[in-house]
DNA sequence: CGTCAAATTGATCGACTTCAATGCTCGTGG
DNA sequence: CCACGAGCATTGAAGTCGATCAATTTGACG
C-alpha cells in the first residue's frame, strides 16, 4: 500500500519535491536513500550505505540516457518516466529490445564490453539515479546488501529479454500483440496499478519493432482485437475488456485450429465481414 | 557409443585434470581456483577466495541442469560442454532463448523470482560449477573480485539475449540464419578457435526455434547459402567459404533492393533456377 | 491554423508456414 | 558386428498471412 502511494507521488510530482536534489546533474543528498528504498532495501541495510554517491539526472522525452557504442561509466536506475532500449543497425533500422519503467536497471549489458551495446531513450520526460562504476565496484563489505539489490534488478532485466523472445516466437501478429499486452498488464499489476486500463507510452512503431512486425500490422492487429471485443483502443489508451479472451489469444503458439478455450468470448479469428 | 565416450573424455580432460576434483557431485578442492581462472580472475585476487565453496556437477546430453519453474538454489557456470536455454509454453512449444558455452553463467535470471523462468538443457555431456546462493551472497569484502566477475558474466548473458533479438528482427529467413552464423563465428573467434569452421552442437529444430522460423525453413536457408557458395554445410559441420558475403547477408534489414556490397560473391537472392 | 509525425486503411505479391513424404544418422538391441 | 528403428534432416507443394507501397486521416504542437 505504502508502495503504491510512494509510487504515485513520485510519478505525479515528477520533479521530486526533495528540494536540494534538484541540482542540475548530481545532488547526492538523499538520493542514496531514495534509490535503496526504490530497489526494495530493508531499512537496516540503509544505514551503512547512507553515504553512497548517487547522482540524479533528468532526461527529456526523446533524448538518450546513453548512446549505443558510448563508453560505460555508470549504472542507471529509472526513478520516474520510462525508456525504450534499442539497438540500431547500420542501415538505421531501430530494434527495440525492451521497455524500462521505475526501479529497473539500465546499461547493465555494458559491464562486459565497457561500451554500451544498446541505447536507452526516454519515452517521456524521465529521471534516473546514476551509480558510477568506480564507486559501485569499490564499496567493500558495506556493499553486500546493495549487490543483492543490483543482482535482482539485473536478473529482472535478463528475464525481460526472455519476454521479448516469447513475443517474437508467436507466429500470428495478433498473438504477438496479445502477449505484449499481457506483459504490460502483468507489469501494471506488479506496480499496484490497474491491469485492465493503461496508457501506452511508446509509438506504434516502437511496438512494431518490439514485436518484430511492420507498424501497419500493429494497427491492424489492434483493430482485430478491438473488433472482437477483447480490448478497447483509443489511440494510446488501452482497456482490456475480456482478460480471459486476451489470455487465450496469447496462448496460441501454432495455428489456432483447435477450439480456443470455450470459456468467455469466442476467440475465433475469421473476421472477414 | 565409444565415439561419445572418447569425446567426453577429451572434453573433461580439457582443464589439466586436477585429480581429486573428479568427485561425483561436489569436490571443493581446487574447483574454486579453476572457476576463478575460467572467469578471468587476476592471480592476486584468487588467494582471498581460495576457500570458496564451489560444487562441480556433470550433466548428460539431453538432461536438464535445472527445470523451468524449479526453485533457484545456485548460480552455475559452464565448465565444459554446452547448453541451450529454453522456455516451454503450455502447449509444449519450446522456445530457445540462447546457447551457453564455457565460462557462461546459467540461471542468473532466477535471482529475481527465486524460481527459474527458463530451463538449461545440455546439448552434449557437460560439466558445470555451482555456487550456492547462500554462500554467494554471504562472502563479505572478500567477494568484491568475484562479484566483478559475476557481473561481467551476467552482463554478457544479457547482451546475448540482445543478439537473439537481432536475429529475430530480420525479415528474411536466410538473413536470420546468416546472423546466427555470424554470432557463432564471433564466439568461436573469442575463444581462439577458427571462426570459419565449426560444429553445430544443436539440432535444426533448436536453431529454428532460436531464429523464430519453422525448422524446414532452416534447412532451406542452409541450402540457399550453400548454393551461393557462402558456406559449406555437411550435416552439423559448417564451413564459412566467404565471410564477406555472409556478413553482407547478415546486414539486410529490409528488402535487399540496393546492391548488396559489390565486394566478393554477388549476394543476390533470386535463386529460382 | 498550419505543419509534421503518428496512425489507420487498402491492395498486391512474395515468402513462410504447414502438411506430407523420403533420405540420413546414430544409438540400441538382436 | 550388423541391422533396425527413432529421431533428425531434406525436399516438395499449396495456401495464407504479413511486408511493402500508397493514400488518407487523425492528432500533437507551435
Amino acid at each position: 500500500m505504502s508502495n503504491v502511494i510512494r509510487l504515485v507521488e513520485a510519478r505525479m510530482a515528477m520533479p521530486p519535491a526533495s528540494g536540494r536534489c534538484n541540482v542540475r546533474m548530481g545532488g547526492e543528498c538523499n538520493s542514496a536513500q531514495e534509490l535503496l528504498l526504490m530497489l526494495g532495501a530493508e531499512p537496516l541495510s540503509m544505514l551503512e550505505l547512507a553515504s553512497l554517491p548517487v547522482l540524479t539526472r533528468r532526461v527529456r522525452a526523446g533524448d538518450a540516457l546513453f548512446h549505443e557504442g558510448s563508453a560505460a561509466e555508470a549504472l542507471h536506475f529509472v526513478r520516474a518516466g520510462s525508456f525504450k532500449i534499442v539497438r540500431t543497425a547500420e542501415d538505421g533500422y531501430e530494434q527495440v529490445l525492451g521497455f524500462a519503467d521505475r526501479a529497473e536497471v539500465l546499461g547493465f549489458d555494458a559491464l562486459c564490453t565497457a561500451t554500451h551495446p544498446s541505447a536507452a531513450i526516454a519515452l517521456e520526460d524521465a529521471s534516473v539515479f546514476g551509480l558510477h562504476l568506480r564507486d559501485f565496484f569499490e564499496l567493500g563489505e558495506h556493499g553486500a546488501s546493495l549487490h543483492r539489490l543490483v543482482y535482482r534488478a539485473a536478473s529482472s532485466a535478463l528475464a525481460s529479454r526472455g519476454d521479448l523472445a516469447d513475443v517474437m516466437a508467436a507466429v500470428a501478429a495478433e498473438v504477438r500483440l496479445a502477449r505484449f499486452l499481457m506483459q504490460l498488464s502483468r507489469r501494471m499489476a506488479e506496480r499496484g496499478q490497474s491491469p485492465r486500463r493503461f496508457h501506452l507510452r511508446m509509438t506504434r512503431r516502437d511496438i512494431a519493432s518490439y514485436l518484430g512486425v511492420a507498424h501497419e500490422t500493429v494497427s491492424r492487429s489492434f483493430g482485430v482485437l478491438a473488433r472482437l471485443g477483447v480490448v478497447r483502443v483509443d489511440n494510446r489508451e488501452v482497456e482490456v475488456m475480456d482478460m480471459a479472451a486476451l489470455h487465450a489469444f496469447a496462448m496460441n503458439t501454432r495455428r489456432p485450429f483447435d477450439e480456443p478455450d470455450p470459456s468467455s468470448v469466442s476467440a475465433r479469428r475469421s473476421m472477414r465481414a
